[in-house]
RNA sequence: GGGUGAUUAGCUCAGCUGGUUAGAGCGCCGCCCUUACAAGGCGGAGGUCGUAAGUUCGACUCUUACAUCACCCACCA
């Protein structure tokens, strides 16, 4: 083995042996364990969010596996329709290609041809932090048989009528030109102006102001709208008024929902360009009146100067026109809200066209219902309140695009536009009977890229195709996905699978949160302090970091900004820590569903944890060379560091296990770190130095053997590793280790008193450690020592350990029985025994002294608070017993501590 | 406007159903290149747990109010 660990040249060599192998299959079992991959978007690669889901992910699947379990990763692509055709839009543009000039046809080989680079490079991206997928059945939402079910499952809801088609308000995205769906629209701030503008009353010379912050929607009025308790404009309910410019005349009408504090309390009313206006329109029958073509210009509605002209920068222009003919009677600055397409980043129009729409609020009802009745459970809980809240007042869903890229929606249309929705045109002309002179016409849309999704639990799992395995792996174990997405894709899935098979889809959803950079800001291109995961593992020199980061920037002070901040965070790059080190990094940040802060610094400590493992190992197989190792463990031949040890051993497995039910990756990280680091390193291995003999071997290999096991899960890679450095000692006859099973509790008589024997030998050697280094004396000067015992039972443990002792602190030790209080000694008082040192060249008095009297104010601080808590009549009635035993033996731990302290000062001051 | 989460050491975070001298990693300081590991060892400094009140024998932990930050939902044109 290698003296240090160096990941770079392990970890792909392991991967391909697991792949070859076939070792992510799902082995025989009779208990299960599955699992289905969030779908990636096939739009580029892989970012930090889905290095620590796929980490979440593998951890628990290795675990699963090596319980004996059949388990099954389900991984796969989503063709991520709108996001998909920008990516692949832009990269045409960027060849000097015209996107328009290509047809339906040609446009989407081209995305094919894209999604097999993405798809591919995302795969492999997966495939180097670890996860233990099974390749084999890889899944892309739009490959046959996935597409087929989405043909299925649209066809079966529209002749249940839950699917239809209909002409309503939708949310327009003028770029895209397509529609979208509520959720895919972001609500930002903005600073603009709210208008008042004075109508005409028809046949009068009155005339009302309203107030609005889109006067360019006037053209599409048809009413105004004041509060019926409003005294102010009572007298106009019922009259006309005459719109300006175009001068069509449109009723003033009363509804409560008016507010009559705002503005002037007169409400304009454009039903077809706002979401409001639109229920008010229905609710009283007004005109829905569209101004707006579907590239965002001006229709023939409008007056004819701004026929043609964008609505976005017509406003204006319109402003000016209506200041100039007194229309416009003032504008104050107001702070609204505008929608912004989250794709495009345009404003989005409200615009009345046709589209499909799914019927929720039956399958909702379900889906509430289903975590209602825990059968499907959110870790943590709180996002069951988010997820209620958004399915009890949901919306119809908008289903259908006006984009090339996506799922074809099954319907044709004749020349009157009666609508057939089959399988395929013959089909349809069968089922139909419809003659062959009929003209047919197939729905040129393509489904929302979340109706597939939706189904990925099924669709992937042989709902249709394979029945052993959809009755096997399905209802999945557990789902891990982010709180973005609940609404998106975990509702759905919820509702879907309820209704096509009659069934959950998950039991579990463990939502994690977002990774951000180590200040805590959104990972962004345009801030420009994104981090590859890939980079991380394998690193990446500056020059390269900075080009990768500034690419895609246009504007030279943000580039001057990303590059300044990019030589400060990283100024000689990224070094290469490995996948293992950024897996355990996931791992010990997964607390409870809070975001992650990236931080370099936490993946190079636990880089530096991996090399310690890795060394542990290799102090272990240098010192067994040639060992005949016994797998049982004799518990008679077991010192008691060894029981020590795996006591401690079993416990951290135990709590491993806890871990993975309560989903604290978080603790369970920590716990391992902990162990492996401060007490089976730092311990264990340096007491085992000083009595290495066969028992002592046996134990040595025995425990990092369970240690490695326990790792595997989150370092997958060093661990296989060093299993075969094992292997090929012949001290493992299983040639695999993600193959092996997970260590169970050794159920080694328990010895209670273990831990306190250990400890006070533990306690012994600290005690003096710190005397020594306190008082500034060499590590290589050996102190004289006499331990003074008060407590028989210690003394066979301190007589048989002695060397021991002697050896890890320097010390030459006499164990007395005697008192002792010559003055070149000073004394360390305990309750068990009271230890002697004669110390040599003592320097810093003065500073030592200071520093007594610090800790000796502290300690009576906490005597007279313990004190006081004894002296409390109520907390001595009231307080359980055993916390007022613990706070008298706390005491007089301290008393002792006092009493030496007390005495180091004297010897000092002499 | 409604809701959720957060506020603990210089930084990033643990602290479960109230009871330890409030912990960890990184950083910092001192000593040590001791043949598993300097990506290391030994030791150390550093916190009135956002503010205020309340419940309790006892509050980082429970209650209420407030402040600050982050996010989500709905928006009065």
């Amino acid at each position: 083995m290698n003296k240090q660990y160096k990941p770079q040249e392990i970890e792909q060599a392991i991967y391909d042996e697991w792949e070859k192998n076939k070792c992510f299959s799902p082995k025989q079992s009779s208990s299960k364990f599955s699992i289905v991959l969030p779908p990636p978007n096939v739009t580029g690669t892989l970012h930090m969010g889905h290095a620590f889901q796929h980490t979440i992910i593998d951890i628990l699947v290795r675990y699963h596996r090596m319980l004996g379990k059949s388990v099954l990763w389900q991984p796969g692509t989503d063709h991520a329709g709108i996001a998909t055709q920008l990516v692949v839009e832009n990269r045409i543009k960027n060849t000097g290609r015209d996107v328009k000039a290509l047809s339906r046809e040609e446009f989407i080989d081209e995305v094919w041809a894209w999604k097999e680079l993405s798809g591919n490079t995302i795969i492999n991206q997966t495939k180097r932090i670890g996860s233990s997928a099974d390749w084999s059945r890889n899944r892309f939402t739009m490959d046959d048989g996935l597409s087929k079910i989405v043909e299925d499952v649209f066809i079966s809801l529209y002749e249940e009528k839950l699917i239809y088609r209909g002409n309503r308000l939708v949310n327009w995205d003028i770029k895209l030109q397509t529609a979208v769906s509520d959720l895919e629209v972001v609500n930002k701030e903005q600073d603009g102006y709210l208008y008042y503008l004075r109508y005409q009353l028809k046949d009068s010379s009155d005339s009302i102001v309203v107030a609005t912050t889109r006067p360019e929607t006037f053209f599409g009025d048809s009413a105004i709208c004041i509060n019926p308790e409003d005294t102010r404009y009572k007298h106009l309910i019922g009259k006309e008024i005459t719109l300006p410019m175009i001068k069509r005349n449109i009723p003033v009408i009363q509804d409560e929902m008016v507010d009559m504090d705002f503005g002037t309390g007169c409400l304009k009313i454009t039903p077809a360009h706002d979401f409001n206006d639109y229920k008010v329109g229905k609710k009283h029958n007004l005109d829905f009146i569209n101004i707006l073509n579907k590239d965002g210009t001006l229709n023939e509605n409008v007056h004819e100067k701004y026929i043609g002209k964008n609505i976005h920068t017509v406003r204006e222009e319109l402003v000016n026109d209506l200041e100039k003919e007194q229309i416009l009677v003032k504008k104050d600055k107001y702070q609204n809200t505008v929608p912004i397409g989250e794709r495009t980043g345009e404003i989005i129009e409200p615009l009345l066209t046709n589209q499909w729409f799914m019927s929720m609020s039956s399958l909702a009802e379900k889906g509430v219902k289903v975590v209602e009745d825990k059968k499907v459970n959110f870790v943590p809980k709180h996002w069951e309140k988010i997820y209620f809240n958004w399915l009890r007042n949901i919306e119809d869903w908008c289903i259908s695009r006006q984009i090339f890229w996506g799922h074809r929606i099954p319907a044709w249309y004749d020349d009157n536009a009666n609508i057939y929705v089959g399988k395929s045109e013959k089909e349809i002309r069968n089922k139909y009977e419809l003659a062959d002179n009929i003209n047919l016409i197939q729905d040129s849309d393509v489904l929302d890229t979340w109706f597939s999704s939706s189904l990925w639990p099924f669709s992937t799992l042989g709902w249709k195709d394979d029945k052993s395995v959809f009755e096997k792996y399905f209802p999945t174990n557990l789902l891990v996905t982010g709180f973005d997405i609940i609404f998106f894709w975990v509702a759905r899935m919820i509702m879907m699978s309820i209704k096509f098979t009659d069934n959950i889809p998950f039991n579990k959803v463990y939502i994690h949160g977002l990774v951000r950079d180590s200040e805590g800001k959104k990972m962004s291109k345009s801030i420009g302090n994104v981090i590859d995961p890939l980079d991380v593992i394998d690193g990446i020199s500056l020059d390269k970091l900075l080009e990768k980061r500034t690419t895609s920037l246009l504007n030279e002070r943000q580039k001057a900004d990303v590059i300044k901040k990019t030589k400060r965070d990283f100024p000689t790059g990224i070094r290469e820590y490995g996948a293992d080190a950024l897996r355990f990094n996931f791992c010990a940040m997964a607390s409870t569903g809070r975001d992650i802060n990236f931080d370099l610094n936490r993946i190079e400590g636990y880089r530096n944890f991996c090399n310690k493992i890795w060394n542990a190992s290799r102090y272990i197989l240098m010192s067994c060379e040639g060992f005949n190792y016994q797998e049982k463990i004799n518990p008679n031949d077991s010192s008691i560091f060894d029981k020590w040890i795996l006591y401690s051993l079993d416990n951290v497995v135990s709590d491993f296990k806890k871990y993975t039910t309560t989903y604290r990756f978080d603790l369970m990280a920590n716990g391992i770190y902990d162990f492996v680091w401060n007490e089976y390193c730092d311990w264990y291995l340096e007491i085992s130095k000083y009595n290495m003999n066969d028992v002592t071997k046996n134990h040595l290999i025995f425990s990092i053997l369970r240690i490695i096991k326990l790792c595997h899960p989150i370092i997958p890679f060093i661990t296989e590793n060093i299993w075969k450095e094992f292997y090929k000692c012949k001290f493992v006859t299983e040639k695999m280790l993600i193959d092996s099973s997970f260590p169970s509790q050794i159920r080694i008589s328990k010895e209670d008193d273990v831990e306190v024997r250990v400890n006070r030998i533990r306690e012994i050697i600290k005690k003096i450690r710190k005397t020594r280094t306190e008082l500034g004396i060499h590590p290589k000067d050996i102190i004289i020592t006499k331990i003074h015992i008060k407590k028989l039972e210690m003394k066979n443990d301190l007589i048989e350990h002695q060397g021991l002792i002697e050896s890890m602190t320097n010390t030459n030790i006499d164990i007395t029985a005697e008192q002792s209080n010559v003055s070149e000694y000073i004394d360390l008082i305990d309750d068990n025994y009271t230890l002697y040192l004669k110390i040599r060249n003592m320097i810093n008095i003065q500073e030592e002294m200071k520093r007594i009297d610090k800790k000796l104010k502290e300690l009576e601080a906490i005597v007279t608070k313990i004190n006081f808590k004894l002296n409390n009549k109520s907390f001595i009635e009231k307080a359980p017993s055993e916390i007022i035993n613990q706070n008298i033996s706390n005491k007089s731990k301290i008393e002792n501590d006092i009493l030496s302290l007390n005495n180091l000062r004297k010897t000092l001051s002499n």
